[in-house]
DNA sequence: TCCTATCGTGCAAGCGCTTGCAGATCATCT
DNA sequence: AGATGATCTGCAAGCGCTTGCACGATAGGA
């Protein structure tokens, strides 16, 4: 292995200059610099991340905490999350949280001085104590507002009151809103943000379900038998069971029911071409979440901010005006 | 934060003693190991881990690489993977390939001098790459082979096996196999041995696929221009496109067409609960290669070795005789 | 020309933990 | 009783990097 000492024997200057032309270059005049820099180059030098992390207290590794990886859009999220991680001079340790405010804080605790910051989506976990651990260590939450502590959430209640105009301008007075997870920060302001976009129209609140296929199966008895004519469901998976299950049963939609998605399934390889959905930008939200991270980690703490990104509704032909109103 | 110095005053002993009280506990005696036991409990001592990694040359982290998030196969195997991890007392840094080998490579160097070992599926990267980098840090491959490199591998191709025996078994005489991805190890292994469990039987190679409900829909056409009366779906999420497409036609399996899946959907909460499928440990799988791996990078190195899992097939009922062999 | 900023570099002291070695203590054997 | 181990503990030297401080050199002002 070779070391800082390495390229300053090779450079001819001391360790200490190798170690400033490398992290502060305007402190080492040019021609130093070069010189030590083409010794580094030619030696092959890398940082020991170990002996960096002790002199500075800083590890270069970030957390970043997902309730689960089987849903498919934590993987946008975890791929935008990453890159920023990358670009950023970090690596970043994923944890799954599976949704238990239990776990999230063992793993706060276990990774608190692993780490030089957190990044989670953590519907559930009591505000207080993500006050508590945004005091210790740098702390960006996803998808939800904590006082004090700089977020990321994507407009999710915005597309759906979007969703909701377009609804019950196409003559729906009565939708069903598949929601979930139970417990979800960004649950029911998406489902008020429906209610109050489509005044005139009844929003039935179903639910809450997981967000899997296998749920949107079961979950289109309990819209046909609420008698309500278009559905929005708050998750792909769901959407495609739900799907699966009218097409099953001979339903098309939007003749039979408008079939709406808060979340794009084109996005996840899930392409069912024509579902009415949000288009959500997940990318995004998990690379900002990270490069807010690392700002707040770095020497220069940019303060705590929100940032709300807007989400676009994309109209495609499963939803259309209501049985009795078709053409 | 509290040091090893700290523990040792409270204990009056030195921070050796503290030292060793924690880490050979058979070199201390047993009254001073429990009084600075106790000493560290009261004063909530925690290793820092940058100066431990400093020290022994270990970092306590562990790489996990995968070719990518979206894929719900592959949930599973990173839970068991960081289940693995935390009861080894290592952190697991998921890292996504995309299934690029320059990525993979990239990969390997940047994280060579950051973490004690390298589990990772990675179908694609030059077997001689991967003997190059097992060379210099532990490796572990997970659904690969490769000389001299421990692996865990689920042995799909025995399960195809069973598939195959079954579908010929119940009169089928030509039989889609959607393969895929492109370049992976185990694909021609699954068909070979599809091919011939069921020897009086024709098996049409189509694909390769994306393991994605897209590439399902579209498959479903090619399956029925072949002429075939039943289809084995390498992933479970092209199954559910290929099921999504037979319901939207009215084809039903296995009436119309006999449908067997490599992968298990119920596992991933995609259940659809009447398909015929292999039963895949791919939590084991995870589980077994983090496992190996930590032994690998432990002082006493347990030699390379093979493993290999074995899979289940359930019947369900979406295989059956095929159309004109009904009763 | 002498004095004072300014700039670039080196020295050395850590960061917190591990570990080879040597010293101390006490039991055992001759 | 003296010698010989065996067992336990402490000393001190690192692991590789960063950084406050001091020093020498150069440039600018009086």
């Amino acid at each position: 292995m070779v070391r800082l000492e390495d390229v300053a024997r090779a450079a001819g200057v001391s360790a200490s200059t190798v170690s400033r032309a490398l992290a502060r270059p305007d402190m080492i005049s040019e021609a130093t610099r070069s010189r030590v820099l083409e010794a580094a180059e030619r030696l092959g030098y890398r940082h020991h991340p170990a002996a960096r992390a002790l002199a500075t207290g800083r590890t270069g590794l970030l957390a970043f905490g997902v309730p689960s990886l089987a849903n498919p859009y934590h993987a946008p999220l975890i791929a935008g999350a990453q890159q920023a991680a990358e670009e950023a001079g970090c690596e970043l340790v994923v944890v799954v949280t599976d949704g238990s405010p239990d776990r999230e804080a063992a793993l706060f605790a276990r990774l608190a001085d692993r780490v030089d910051g957190f990044a989670a989506l953590i519907p559930g976990s009591p505000a207080a104590r993500l006050a508590e651990v945004a005091a210790g260590l740098p702390l960006v939450t996803l998808d939800r507002r904590v006082r004090g502590v700089p977020s990321i959430v994507i407009d999710t209640p915005g597309g759906m009151a979007a969703l909701g105009a377009h609804l019950a301008g196409l003559g729906h007075r009565r939708v069903a809103y598949l929601g979930g997870p139970a417990g979800s920060w960004l649950d029911p302001r998406r489902l008020a943000a429906l209610r109050e976009a489509a005044p005139g129209c009844e929003v039935r609140a179903l639910g809450p379900y997981l967000p899997e296929y296998q749920a949107g199966i079961g979950a289109l008895d309990e819209v046909l038998a609420a008698g309500c004519t278009a559905v929005v469901a708050y998750s792909s998976t769901l959407t495609l069971g739900v799907l699966y299950a009218m097409t099953a049963r001979g339903l098309s939609a939007p003749a039979d029911l408008s079939l709406a998605s808060a979340d794009d399934l084109s996005a996840a390889g899930l392409a069912v071409p024509d579902v009415t959905a949000l288009r959500v930008p997940s990318r995004a939200a998990g690379r900002l979440a990270v490069e807010r991270l690392a700002d707040l980690a770095a020497p220069r703490p940019a303060g705590p901010a929100h940032t709300l990104l807007p989400v676009e509704m994309i109209v495609r032909s499963s939803s259309g005006p209501p049985p009795d109103r078709a053409p």
